[in-house]
DNA sequence: TAGATTGTTAATCGATTAACAATC
DNA sequence: TAGATTGTTAATCGATTAACAATC
C-alpha cells in the first residue's frame, strides 16, 4: 500500500527524455545496420537529429553507458536503451476499427522487430469479420475481453471513428488494458493509472498551417519593406 | 532584408499553445455541432482535455475573445482560433508514396473539413499509376515539381519507406514545399525555413511500452511488500 | 602523456499552474 | 448590486543548453 512511496527511490527518467529514446534506439539501429560499432555523442546525436548535449544528459538519466575519450559501443547501448524502455520482450497489442487507417496499421511491417505482436484485430461491422489482414483475422469487437486475458494484452490501439472511441476505450479499460494509442480524433477520458496517446493526422497539418501561414506574412511583409527601401 | 527584424513586433505564440490550438478548434467543433452557443473556459477545457487555466492562458496569446461573467461565443471563437491556425482557406496538400499507409491518408474524410485539400497522390512505382484512391489518381513521383508549382502547394505528405524519405524530403524542398509531414520512420534533414513534423507509430507504442513496464514493476513491488507486510 | 569525449553542473529558457483583480 | 468568469500576474516546475571537470 505504502510500498509505492517508499520504493520511489529508482531513477525517474524526465518524460521529453522517455519520448527521445526510441528515437536513439532506431538511430542506433541503422548505424548498427552499416557496420558500425562505435559511435561518439555527436554521431548519434546527428543520426538522431538531436544536439550532443542533449543526447548525453539524456543518457545519464539512465545510466554511464560509454567511455571517455571513446564513445558508445553501439549494440551494447542499443540493447540498454532497448531494456529501458522495455521492448527487449514482445508486448501483445489489439487495434481496434480496421477501416482503411486500421488496415495499414495491421499490415505494419515495423511493428515486430520493435517489440509488438498484433494478436488480435476486433471490428464491431460483422461485414468485416470474414477477412484476414496480414496473417491475423479479424474478430467482433465483442471478444475483446476474451482477447484480452488470454493473450494479457496491455496495450491497445483505437482506429475506428470518433464515436466510437470513447466506448471502445472504456470497454478496453474493463478488459484490463492501461495504455492506449488513440488514431480517433476524438478526446477520450480514461481513469487514473491508464495511459493515453493520440495520434491526429489533421492536427499536425494545422500546425505546420500556422507556420506556413506565418512564413508567408513575413513574406509579404518583407516584400513590402523592399518595395519602401527601393522608393526611399 | 531587415525587414523581418523590424516587423517582428507582431505577437508569438508560444510553440505548446500553437500545438493545442487544433485541439480548441476541434473541442468548439464538437460543441456546436451539439448545438452549444456559449462555454466558459471550464467547458472548452473539460471538451478539450486541458485544465481552464492553460486554455485561457493559450487564448490570451490570440487577443481578448471571451466576455468576463459569461464565457465565449462557440462560433465566434472557433472562427478566430481558425484565422489564427489559418485553415479559413483551403491548404493544398501532395501525399507521396501510396502503400497502405498512403491509402489511408488519401481517404482520410477528415481532411477537406479541417482546412486541407489533396491535390495529388504521387508514388514512384508505374505499378501503382493506374489506381485512383478517393477520387483522385496516382501519378509518377517526377510529376512533383510540376504539379506543385501548378497548385502553389506548401504542404507535402512522406508516407514512403524509410529508405526514400531523405530524396523525397530533397525532392519536395527543391520543389518549393516548405512544410514536411513525415511518416517515414526516418530522421530527414531539411534547410532552415522548412518545417518537418514526423508522426512514428513505433515510437508511440515504445513510449506506451516503458510506461507500461513501470506500472509493471510499481506492482511487483507493491506484491512484494504486501507479502512482507503480512509476515511483519 | 596528449587528445578525445563522456557525464555533470549550473545557467537559461519556456511551459504550467494557481490565484485573483478586472469586469461583464 | 451580487455572482460569475475572464485575462493576467507571479510563482513553480521541467527542459534545454553550454561549458568543463573527470577520465579513458
Amino acid at each position: 500500500m505504502t510500498a509505492r512511496t517508499s520504493s520511489e527511490t529508482a531513477r525517474v527518467i524526465p518524460e521529453a527524455t522517455v519520448a527521445r529514446l526510441p528515437v536513439y534506439l532506431r538511430a542506433l539501429t541503422a548505424l548498427a545496420d552499416a557496420g558500425i560499432r562505435t559511435c561518439s555523442s555527436e554521431d548519434l546525436a546527428t543520426a538522431a537529429g538531436v544536439n550532443s548535449a542533449k543526447l548525453r544528459k539524456d543518457l545519464s538519466y539512465l545510466g554511464s553507458y560509454g567511455t571517455r575519450g571513446v564513445g558508445y559501443d553501439v549494440d551494447y547501448l542499443r540493447y540498454q536503451i532497448a531494456r529501458e524502455i522495455g521492448v527487449t520482450q514482445d508486448w501483445p497489442v489489439v487495434i481496434v476499427g480496421i477501416g482503411n487507417l486500421g488496415h495499414a496499421l495491421a499490415s505494419y511491417s515495423g511493428f515486430r522487430s520493435r517489440g509488438f505482436r498484433v494478436v488480435a484485430l476486433l471490428d464491431a461491422d460483422p461485414e468485416r469479420h470474414e477477412e484476414v489482414v496480414a496473417g491475423v483475422a479479424v474478430r467482433p469487437f465483442d471478444d475483446l475481453d476474451a482477447i484480452a486475458h488470454e493473450h494479457a494484452v496491455a496495450i491497445g490501439v483505437i482506429a475506428t471513428p470518433a464515436a466510437a472511441a470513447q466506448d471502445v476505450a472504456d470497454r478496453m479499460v474493463a478488459a484490463g488494458i492501461t495504455s492506449i494509442l488513440n488514431f480517433a480524433p476524438a478526446v477520450i477520458s480514461v481513469p487514473d493509472g491508464v495511459d493515453v496517446r493520440k495520434v491526429d493526422l489533421s492536427i499536425e497539418l494545422q500546425i505546420l498551417a500556422y507556420h506556413e501561414q506565418r512564413k508567408a506574412h513575413e513574406h509579404a511583409r518583407d516584400e513590402v519593406a523592399a518595395a519602401m527601401g527601393g522608393e526611399a
